[in-house]
DNA sequence: GTCTATAGATTGATAGAC
DNA sequence: GTCTATCAATCTATAGAC
């Protein structure tokens, strides 16, 4: 039986590392120096660079499944709960600025890099879409949930692209207030129908 | 004298491929077998890969600069110019979809590496966003030409990041024809004020 | 201007002592 | 489980022949 609580440090430190410094830039020796281990160690708890990789990518999941269940605990008001979704940049807006969309800023790099892992950092994205989709469907939008949850996804994505490249953080509030009322337009507007009875 | 030729030829490949694959895992022997020259002879032409990279940042640049002005010559009217942008999506639709938007993931990944050129990239967007904020203006929109632009701006990069992610082309179309929707709105829309007589 | 050869550092990964 | 020592590969960069 191995440790696992040198294991779940690796991971953390990984986790943040990849996030601050992106996959490829970060090395054994930055995840290594950051938990007060040695190179040699580390090989004990992980075979390769991918395999810490895809432990990030499962530890991101579960935390993200775990959010959306409180989401989904807080409020049975679907528009409530998109709104959770929209604040996300609000509540992590000093990352966002500094670091981009954990979740975009990911699966770019490892688009680039044509890595094995792309569509397990995939799973983050379409968690989210199948979770937005879901809730608009709940909307009275069945009809175009999908399209609206993509078009939700698409916009978070880019302002956390722009806040990130030009440090402004007053740009995502000034965006997040559009959303919501964007959002409120979606609710009202009842003309794509397939309304819950 | 230095050949020209020989630089221009590396700036060509290192622009492809830090596009394709990043800054950081682009090696000087990737770019010097691409132009089909020796490690060695690179260093006649640029010092260091830092130099590499300012001297692709000034090529897009400039290269921007021309898009521009062709954009301009090609209609008076700012709605059409701005539709021009709009279309940039569409027209690139298969390397975004490949490898995402040029500007949007280098900024993007300098900035995870503390990169000294990250500034210098950030002038690709800030010359979409002046030049965006002067059409809004000519639109009629001066008092908010500032935040329609980087609207518009958020929205691309937003669709270039999940076009790229879930590699849907069809996700652009639908996207492009939107943001025209929204456009023609805002060009209808004259509450803003602040008309030019 | 272009080449070969190589320095010097860092990387991911392994072997073996404790 | 953790360590030190080390390997082989790769990287940026330099020196010097032609």
């Amino acid at each position: 039986m191995s440790d696992r609580r040198t294991r779940d440090h690796i991971v953390d430190a990984a986790d943040a590392l990849f996030y601050r410094q992106g996959y490829a830039h970060t090395s054994f020796s930055d995840i290594a120096d950051t938990v007060g281990i040695s190179r040699g160690n580390f090989y004990f708890h992980f075979k390769t660079k991918d395999e810490i990789l895809d432990a990030v990518i499962e530890r991101r999941l579960e935390d993200t499944r775990e959010m959306l269940a409180r989401w989904e605990r807080a409020s049975d008001d679907p528009a409530d709960r998109i709104r959770s979704f929209i604040h996300m940049l609000l509540d992590n807006r000093a990352d966002i600025k500094r670091y981009g969309c954990p979740v975009g800023t990911l699966s770019t790099e490892l688009a680039k890099l044509g890595h094995a892992a792309q569509p397990a950092a995939n799973k983050l994205f379409t968690l989210f879409r199948s979770w937005l989709r879901a809730q608009f469907a709940r909307l009275g939008r069945a009809a175009d949930a999908g399209a609206l949850a993509m078009h939700l996804l698409a916009r978070s994505q880019g302002v956390a692209t722009l806040a990130n490249a030009f440090r402004d953080e007053t740009f995502i509030r000034r965006e997040v207030q559009e959303m919501c009322e964007w959002l409120a337009r979606v609710a009202g507007d009842r003309r794509a129908r397939h309304k819950k009875p």
